[in-house]
DNA sequence: ACCAGTATAGGTAAAAAACATATGTCAGTC
DNA sequence: GACTGACATATGTTTTTTACCTATACTGGT
């Protein structure tokens, strides 16, 4: 097992005694936010990782995960890509969103709704006790 | 590198083609969902168990993972707990929460009225383009 | 020629969550 | 009195998700 006595999490992390970095972030949220971005217009992966900032993904998009995450929307079909040969610069890659991918968009705004539900029904009970 | 075709995604499954299951959770959520509960009174690990779907966390809180991170609360001084020998049944380990954990509590619930900011954010662009 | 910014990509490690199993208490019942 | 199911705590292992690190190549400016 895995027990650390102080674990380095990801979520939160000990500044100095009794003092937390807390970070309550969304399971996956690159995923619809790319999905969101790509309904607006096409793009390719750079531009996608110049805009994340804008929904909230401040400073924690890991390139390398975003260009293989792209790829697998594409394997799902939720996606689709081409090499865009008339801009100028190194070779990028186009991708724009499917049906498919507008209706998992969909969902993921669904499940964002719910989620917010979870969240303000939490901040309400933690207001009651204080 | 594992760039799987299908992943088997914990936050999205595809039930029939072109419908997705998505769930949007808030990652490490079980952890502020203990300290609230135990802010409210002092409870042992499968009383915390059976109230967490209050909280929204329904069928999918690991009673595994439920005890170790009650031990790691406890290891850093967020909570602290004692058997009870009072109580009937099997032996009961009753934790209560630390000033420490109720610090670590009012950080938890900023960071999720950011999350909540950052969804909403994300849900009125997403209505936006409809 | 060199450098910084643009652009895509793969390899690996760590964190988080899921899945599986073990152990013991106790109350009711067949 | 053996058996079953709910209560209670705990460990081991695997999968999924995220973070960190490196490699490659094109282009514009100095």
């Amino acid at each position: 097992m895995t027990h650390r006595r102080h674990p380095r999490s990801r979520s939160r992390r000990l500044v100095r005694p009794g003092h937390w970095h807390v970070h309550a972030r969304v399971e996956r949220f690159v995923e619809p936010s790319l999905l969101l971005l790509l309904r607006e217009r096409p793009l390719h992966g750079y531009e996608l990782l110049e805009r994340l900032p804008e929904l909230g993904l401040e400073g924690r998009v890991d390139i390398g995960n975003l260009y293989r995450l792209l790829r697998s929307l594409e394997d799902e079909g939720l996606v689709s890509s081409e090499w865009n040969a008339e801009l100028p610069g190194p070779a990028k890659r186009t991708y724009e969103l499917t049906a498919q991918g507008r209706r998992l968009l969909d969902r993921w705004a669904e499940a964002l709704r719910r989620a917010q539900d979870t969240i303000g029904n939490f901040l309400d009970r933690y207001e009651e006790g204080r």
